[in-house]
DNA sequence: TTGACATACCTCGTCCATCGATGTATATTG
DNA sequence: CAATATACATCGATGGACGAGGTATGTCAA
C-alpha cells in the first residue's frame, strides 16, 4: 500500500485514535474502508499505511474500545468488521475533550484576545 | 519537577513543537518560563517535565528553528534565552497549517455539515 | 487463462520521542 | 541553615510510527 502524509509523525499519532473512534461512531466498518475514509476526510493528506492501521485497531480492541467480528461481505469476501463499544464511546468523548483543549491552547496564541477593560 | 498531564502522550508530542514555536513567536524566553507558560495556557492541564522540555528545545536548536544565548537575568542568574529564527517562523506556519488541517479533518466528523441540495 | 490490480488481512524490526529518574547548582525565604 | 523555587542537563525504559515483507481473494481485460 502506498505511503505518504503531509502530517508529522506526531500529528498522525495524536489524531489516529480520535479519528478511528469518530469514524466508527458513525457505524461499523473495516480496516481497508477505514483507511480510505481517513484519506478522503483529510483531502488526501493523510494516507495511513496498513502497517500502522492494523496495530492501532488491535490495540483499541485489546483496550475494549472497539469490538471485531469476521463476516462475509456482499461480494463474498471475508472482512473483519469493527464497531464502537460503550467504553469506546466514552473514550471518544475523552479524546474529543483532550483535542479541543489542545486546540484551545494553541489558538490562544494564534488568535490572541485582548484583555477587556 | 512535578509531572502530569490530562493529555495523551501523543497529543503532548504533537502539540509540543507548535506550542514552543508559537510562544517564542511572541518574544524570546527560556526553558523554565516556557514550561510555566504552557502550563498557564493549558489551564494547568499540560505540565511538561523538564526531562522532555529540554530535549525538544535542543532538537529545535539543532534544526535551526530557534537560537539560544546564555545571558544573565535581572536577578543575577544565568539563563539560556531562546528566540525564533527565520526558519523557525517558516516552520511555525507549516506546523500551524498541519494542525488546522488535522483539526478540520476531525471536526468534520464531530460537526457534520449536511449536503446542500 | 493469465496477468495486473484493487481489495483485505497480518507481523516484524528499526528508529525516534516521551517521560520518569537522577544529577547539579543558585537565589530566596522563613 | 534548611527548605523551596528556579534553572539547567542526561539517561534508560517504554511505546508507537512506519517501511518492508508476507498471504490471499475478487475483478477485469488481453
Amino acid at each position: 500500500m502506498y505511503i505518504g502524509s503531509m502530517f508529522s509523525r506526531e500529528l498522525i499519532a495524536a489524531s489516529a485514535r480520535p479519528l478511528l473512534l469518530s469514524i466508527l461512531a458513525e457505524g461499523e466498518s473495516y480496516g481497508y474502508a477505514l483507511a480510505q475514509r481517513v484519506r478522503q476526510l483529510s483531502q488526501e493528506q493523510v494516507q495511513w499505511t496498513d502497517g500502522m492501521l492494523y496495530p492501532v485497531l488491535h490495540r483499541l480492541e485489546e483496550e475494549g474500545l472497539i469490538a471485531a467480528e469476521w463476516r462475509e461481505a456482499e461480494n463474498g469476501r471475508e472482512r473483519k468488521y469493527y464497531r464502537l463499544t460503550r467504553d469506546g464511546r466514552r473514550a471518544l468523548e475523552k479524546e474529543k475533550a483532550q483535542w479541543l483543549a489542545a486546540h484551545h491552547t494553541l489558538t490562544q496564541l494564534w488568535n490572541p484576545k485582548p484583555v477587556s477593560t
